[in-house]
DNA sequence: AAATTTACCTAACAGTGTTAGCAAAGTTAA
DNA sequence: TTAACTTTGCTAACACTGTTAGGTAAATTT
């Protein structure tokens, strides 16, 4: 049975091979222009090899946004651990959250992106909530901590969601447009008035 | 001279022509499969005419998501004339915002979509830039009438947008992800949290 | 060694944005 | 009114795109 497992393996490698292709064509030349011959050329294989391995080039695509959540939800993992308390917890998922942002904006604007062709509708529910998991297991414990309203946890958690994501698609979405005065700053200032107002 | 006159005019109809086509391809059917071609075929005239009227695609999409600016100031313009009080006005003006999305998702994802071709790198400057300046007056009323630190109206009118943005992003990108939790009522409780802190 | 499966290719289809070149119509000048 | 010129709008084509069909040769199983 180690011929078939073989074949597995070099299967399991050359989709690997398909991702990272298209990931590096993703992060160079961004994916509006991705195509599938683009990936077989990189991979020096015939286009038709690559449906072998996904069903379109939206499953292509999706996979990648996927592996993007993973790393945005671990870099996030590392940065909390580090932290003492639930506020500094929250100011250093923020602070991942906002690097993730600006150090591989190929990925956000895939996760992200409003009207992306491949992540909308479910696909990505399970992904999505657990970041908003994440935050909101953080405010819980402010809020306790602050001895404040526990029911409104569930609200602040998508006032505070909206909040920076609302900045960091802005600012990621219109690197040229955005004012001066909207930086990094703002968004500190805007972490330590939510912890303040929990 | 009059019949450089009519000319004029009737080029200008087929421009108008093929933005009215394009708009209701793009509401129909999406911006992402818009196509020249398909264009043509709607207002009866081959393809290569219509770069007698613009540069390329990227230009129609453009003129489109220009126009969506001009009708949400337009309805955010008429939403805040009826309003006595500056908190009344904000109020009007996130319930315009959130309308506008809601009932034009294809506007809405063209003038915002994080990576949208059309709309990056500087282009959108003046538009985005109305938004924010109607936003700033209000909150600087508001502000002046609550006798707060006045200097802080910059950094509360970006706080505010990228609240009330981050909000609709996430409720339009991703319709079917967003939990029940996450509605409107949950926007309105931000705006009037958000004018409490002012 | 024969049969069968798999891996992979070329060719093709139907579509895309965009440009070149031409014919007919409209407009201007003699 | 006719000759010259400009504009208008077409067909055809180029170089792409995603995706599928069909065949060939190699690898594997019987």
């Amino acid at each position: 049975m180690s011929v078939a497992e073989r074949k597995l393996r070099e299967k399991e490698m050359i989709r690997k091979k398909i991702i990272d292709a298209a990931l590096q064509l993703v992060k160079n030349e961004g994916w509006e222009s991705l195509s599938i011959r683009k990936i077989a050329d990189a991979i020096e294989y015939s286009a038709p090899v690559i449906y072998d391995h996904f069903a379109n080039k939206e499953a292509i695509l999706f996979e990648i946004s996927q592996d993007g959540f993973k790393l945005l939800l671990s870099n996030i993992h590392k940065a909390i651990s580090k932290k003492a308390s639930p506020r500094e917890e929250l100011k250093a998922l923020v602070d991942t959250y906002w690097k993730f942002a600006l150090r591989n904006r190929s990925y956000f604007k895939l996760m992200f992106g409003v009207g992306m062709p491949c992540c909308g509708e479910g696909k990505m529910k399970t992904e999505f909530g657990a970041l908003q998991d994440i935050i909101y297991e953080i405010i819980k414990k402010i809020i306790i901590e602050k001895k404040t309203n526990i029911e409104s946890a569930c609200y602040k958690t998508h006032a505070f969601w909206s909040a920076i994501h609302g900045f960091t698609s802005i600012m990621i979405a219109r690197s040229a447009d955005v004012p001066q005065t909207m930086n990094v700053s703002v968004l500190d200032q805007m972490v330590v008035n939510i912890i303040e107002n929990l």
